[in-house]
DNA sequence: CTATGATCATCC
DNA sequence: GGATGATCATAG
């Protein structure tokens, strides 16, 4: 499947209820003991489109990449990213001498396609999509992202630093971030902050 | 057990 | 609110 004809069919999924969507493909979004798959959303679009489930580096849909947003809802009716985007592992020696040009971040940054959708006050509540978004580094986008990216680079090679030291606090617009199975396992991943973003979706 | 899919919980 | 770190389900 090519990414304009993903991007396409995401599209007609526009005000449909991620939730109804999830009960349709049996996709785990609350477990028998009261726990949150918190990868729900993003499973529900890859079954949609018909694609497998798996857990390799994603190159699954072959040149792009499926990825979904939350957005909420503040008190004054605007709307506003919710989390972070969590775009790719960090591995520590890849990253150290890997340019920004080469890296993964950059080239997931470029396969990407977003699919934002709305969430209400908690996770159970219903979940409607808002937009399907790509996202073009274009400008100062690209620039800080990089910059960002290099500070990373920076602090791995850095001797008295190094990858314990990276933390979610650096970063302008994509920030070294934990992640894992939580389990005392400790791997970090690229976030992407709401600030970025909000740089390619329309809130109003 | 770990990578990948992201969101939850807590601290500021 | 916003940011930072921790955590959950699934597949290999």
């Amino acid at each position: 499947m090519k990414r304009a004809e993903a991007i396409a069919k995401l599209n007609q999924l526009a005000g449909v209820d991620l939730h109804s969507l999830a009960k349709q493909f049996d996709v785990t979004v609350l477990s028998p003991n009261g726990k949150v798959n918190k990868g729900w959303a993003g499973h529900v679009c890859e079954r949609f489109l018909g694609i497998p489930i798996n857990s390799a580096q994603s190159p699954n849909f072959g040149s792009w990449e499926l990825k979904s947003i939350p957005l909420k809802r503040l008190k004054n009716r605007q709307l506003q990213f919710k989390e972070t985007m969590a775009i790719t592992m960090i591995d520590p020696y890849h990253v150290a001498r890997t340019p920004f040009e080469e890296s993964h971040l950059l080239a997931k940054l470029q396969k990407a396609v977003c699919v934002v959708r709305q969430v209400g006050a908690s996770y159970n509540d219903p979940s409607f999509i808002h937009s399907i978004v790509t996202l073009d580094l274009l400008g100062d986008l690209y620039t800080t992202v990089k910059a960002d990216y290099e500070a990373v680079q920076d602090c791995l090679n850095d001797p008295a630093r190094g990858f314990d030291a990276l933390s979610g606090r650096m970063g302008v617009f994509v920030q070294p971030r934990t992640k894992g199975s939580g389990h005392g396992s400790v791997s970090r991943a690229f976030y992407a902050r709401p600030k970025f973003l909000a740089r390619f979706v329309k809130l109003t």
